[in-house]
DNA sequence: TAGATTGTTAATCGATTAACAATC
DNA sequence: TAGATTGTTAATCGATTAACAATC
């Protein structure tokens, strides 16, 4: 592999769980051995580009013969950080914070929800799927005392923003963010952001996008 | 404005949305016009992307002026679509599925959800905010005596296949998939996916990046 | 009118695809 | 060895940014 410096850009990073998912796929049917052009066809991406975005991390494959599904699966589950384990704490004890506490997905691939947190005085001290629900009030005491590394952010938007600049304070490596804000990553923590309302409106677009373009452009 | 035939791509479609948040808060602040520049500070996006974005659908500013906040959050509800309104069903009650017909912001955009579908006999017939859920036996019914616009799929993997050949029988406009498997859409159904687990990851390979990128490349 | 800012063309940058030598 | 398929360079394509004439 040659020395490359560049950046890997966001475009390959949002295929890497793609591959990881249809790789995992393949184990699970017992494929031992797989072409990129193969790959290709199954998942809808050009062999090319498969090719491309591996070679950003390394010679995984075999001349004449291909990838060993086994290994590349191995290998690119240590790319996205899965060998490792990480702690999760959900902010907002709402159906979207219930949601992914209950899908045990998340905890299967190392992810352990270790506490939620609630404005909500009635819930407090209750369990969902085994996870403490505790008072918002104690979050920061909560961050002192304990080893977090990702905080999942399911508040409405006007509580955003204090949770953030408190949540930031702390050693914490990430921030899920479920709200409606855009919220900037810092030199330490990152951010991933789900905005399930542009979702549904991009899917909205899409579904007039003939009828718009014709009222547009005539 | 010069006549176009050209598709417009995917990721000008995903900043859609963004523009129409950041001008609904313009306006809640009763701020009257605005420049791209002005605009582009406050979104991070650059003020030449800005104005080529919105002359993919039309002329909405004035030399000299900038754009009317008003007329511009109107004209981007339009192609958005947000000026209809829809009728959404969905399918799998788990908790995705509660959290997407609890939250009220879908309503206020004219997203109407009219019925909930689920395997689990205890709480059929039973309502999650106001809606009613129905067996999955009477999905089909359903589709056949109902307008459907959208339907949410929210059930898991094992499931997705079957209600996925079901529904595209029927005249839905678009499938808004939160499952694990990567759905096609048709000639008449659009798809737009929420794929929480691959998000989940990408934050996990954000978090590790530096030291994955001095693994694989010393 | 002068100043400001758009709409739009041209230049640049980056990502995808094609091609093929290297090699298992 | 011959065939297959990678890794990687080069070509192409598309998206972003810069620049500026048009015009309010």
């Amino acid at each position: 592999m040659k020395d490359k410096k560049t950046e890997i850009s966001i475009a390959v990073i949002k295929r890497l769980p793609k591959y990881y998912r249809y790789l995992g796929d393949l184990l699970d049917d017992k494929i031992v051995r797989i072409s990129s052009n193969e790959l290709s066809e199954k998942m809808n991406i050009t062999s090319s580009q498969i090719r491309q975005d591996l070679n950003n991390f390394g010679c995984f494959g075999v001349q004449g013969y291909g990838y060993n599904v086994q290994r590349l699966y191995e290998e690119i589950k240590k790319i996205l950080g899965l060998d490792k384990a990480h702690n999760v704490i959900v902010v907002g004890g709402g159906n979207i914070g219930k949601a992914i506490i209950n899908y045990q997905g998340f905890r299967k691939r190392g992810f352990n929800f270790t506490a939620v947190f609630e404005k909500d005085s009635d819930v407090i001290g209750q369990r969902i799927n085994g996870v403490e629900i505790c008072s918002i009030d104690n979050l920061e005491e909560f961050l002192k005392n304990n080893h977090v590394d990702i905080v999942a952010l399911t508040v409405p938007s006007k509580s955003v923003y204090n949770i953030y600049k408190t949540v930031i304070n702390y050693d914490i490596k990430g921030i899920w963010n479920f709200t409606q804000i855009d919220l900037e990553g810092t030199e330490n923590i990152k951010v991933e952001s789900v905005h399930l309302t542009d979702s549904l409106m991009t899917l909205s677009y899409k579904i007039h996008e003939e009828d718009i373009l014709k009222r547009y452009r005539q």
